[in-house]
DNA sequence: TTGTATGCGTTATCAC
DNA sequence: GTGATAACGCATACAA
């Protein structure tokens, strides 16, 4: 028997149902496409629909399918372009599966935590840069972005270290400087880490004992900081290697201020590939992953985790590569220069 | 009497009411923070929700309570820093609000409109950036940003065409610039076309005739193009009024390359404020918009609309701020430099 | 080819 | 305080 349909609290499979003059079953047949229904009954729902301006409840599909045919991404933030581009590869590899996302930018702790926990309720799956406590025990199918794996749980990244180690050797033999530093906070991200995890290999290959990192944030003020430091000369160096882009490029710009001159004085390396980096004199060498790609395997891993594949032990790691242009101090003139 | 819960095909509100020894009613309670269940049943049921590691039904409890407690925002892209602050101020305003936010980012014409349409099957409201044929004629309420205004459906933008015309008064006046062209695609979206309306006005205001706009997509290669033109003499301009920072920073790139001298050559100023705008040398000009407040409002009106206010008729616009640089021909030395 | 009836997992309205 | 139980709006197995 239909539900009351006396007021017009919203059009229902039934009110559509009620003016094709058929059963809710047939509509629903109609909607979803089922090649058994009669030419002539399809059309009469397809005008009742229509008529009626109905749009279905997707809650009440997830419901009776249990699933929600959406995915969650969380991410940290949305500052410069690594995870917008994350998000695009996600959102398009989702869309092709004709999935939804829901996105969640982790804020406070304590809003975080509620935020998740509610994402949980509303999603098939979940991806979550970096790795997350709460996020990794919610049940559902996980995958965890540049993080580190755990038990039961997928993880994906850039290549790290490698890269980082290849930029270090260039900066140690083809430049031949002596006395590098990497800059970033290794405690704030894994793939931070791994970056200096590089850097250190590239020295200890040589004999060398690396240098501890220099402590920064990816905002431009701790470049800036950095850079007062080198000023000062309490800071000795001929070449950085540094987290990011927005670091390296902050602690350029300050430096040129003061009198420096990049890559004589001091090579600048970066991570990421931002637009400024090509548009910068010296353009700045960095390294470039394949964000998006990283972000459309997160959504492809998702699927088959939801679709009832087992979580793959070990985790899948996409190639990075280093771009070279003069901040480095190599001659400038090359086509991205 | 309790759906069959012989498998483990997910712990329910069943599965906990069973173990705790209550009912479903009482679960639902302390679930919901009700002050009326004694503190002993309480601890019953939250020790079963944890020894299950329960997980309500998003589908389940929107389905009951009607709502979806999620807004949907619809982005052209998200290239450049422009679109994802938007979705930040967005994304922030809606977890206060305790929201989640579902995002689709517009492929395809076809998988757009599919997209949007189950978009709107699972949500309480939408935001779109631009005009949207299908959403705004979805039914639930919608917001349009940097779009015009239907009957019945808001808008909010900043502020484009004074911004304009003060940026463009300033070239002709402060900078006695004679020739000046405006570059961008104004067909292609409506604050572009603003932009330009402003750029006439202060021609026409000095009973000037304002130049035809030199089309240009938003890309970097466009900018290119079109310094091609212009080194070519193909276009002849002392200053530049371009569409957006990107397209700025492409000519101008492009022009120095071939030996023209910015600002003393040509002028340029550009729209957005984007980070290299102030790496760059010359700095560039241009116009910062609130961004991210715009994000906020759009969340903000969609949750008054989604409460059952009637949507204002007229549109809401945020305040843009002229950026001096040099780019336009002012002397360096500011302190955003 | 179409209709009937039931389940999906919550919330909320009644009773007790 | 707590427990039945009726919606909520759809999909679908089973009948017809």
């Amino acid at each position: 028997m239909a539900p009351r349909n006396d007021a017009r609290r919203g059009t229902t499979i039934y009110s559509v149902a009620d003016t094709a003059g058929v059963s809710i079953a047939t509509v629903s047949r109609v909607l979803q496409g089922s090649p058994l229904v009669s030419e002539r009954t399809t059309r009469k729902v397809l005008d009742a629909v229509a008529e009626l301006d109905y749009l279905p409840s997707g809650a009440a599909r997830s419901l009776a399918v249990r699933h929600h045919d959406t995915y969650g991404l969380v991410l940290p933030e949305l500052n410069g372009p690594y995870y917008a581009e994350l998000l695009v590869g996600f959102e398009t590899r989702a869309a092709e599966l004709e999935k939804s996302v829901m996105l969640v930018l982790a804020g406070t702790k304590e809003d975080r935590d509620s935020a998740l926990r509610t994402l949980a309720t509303r999603v098939d799956g979940i991806a979550v840069f970096g790795s997350d406590a709460y996020v990794v025990s919610s049940g559902k199918p996980v995958v965890v972005i540049a993080g580190h794996a755990r038990a039961g749980i997928e993880a994906i990244a850039a290549e790290n270290v490698e890269g980082a180690r290849l930029l270090t050797e260039h900066l140690l033999v083809d430049h031949g400087r002596t006395n590098l530093r990497f800059v970033g906070d290794i405690a704030a991200a894994a793939d931070l880490l791994e970056r200096y995890e590089g850097f250190t290999a590239a020295h200890r290959e040589r004999g060398l004992t690396p240098p501890e990192p220099v402590r920064a944030e990816f905002r431009e003020r701790d470049g800036t900081a950095v850079a007062e430091l080198l000023l000062a000369g309490d800071l000795p160096a001929d070449a950085l290697v540094c987290g990011n882009d927005e670091l390296a490029l902050a602690v350029m710009a300050r430096l040129t201020d003061g009198g420096v001159d990049v890559p004589e004085d001091i090579a600048i390396v970066g991570w990421d590939d931002v637009m400024t980096a090509r548009y910068v004199r010296p353009g700045l060498t960095t390294v470039r992953q394949p964000v998006q790609e990283l972000g459309a395997l997160a959504a492809d891993r998702l699927h088959d985790l939801v679709s009832g594949a087992a979580p793959s032990a070990e985790r899948r790691v996409l190639a990075s590569e280093v771009v070279i242009r003069s901040s480095c101090g190599c001659p400038p003139g090359h086509p991205a220069g």
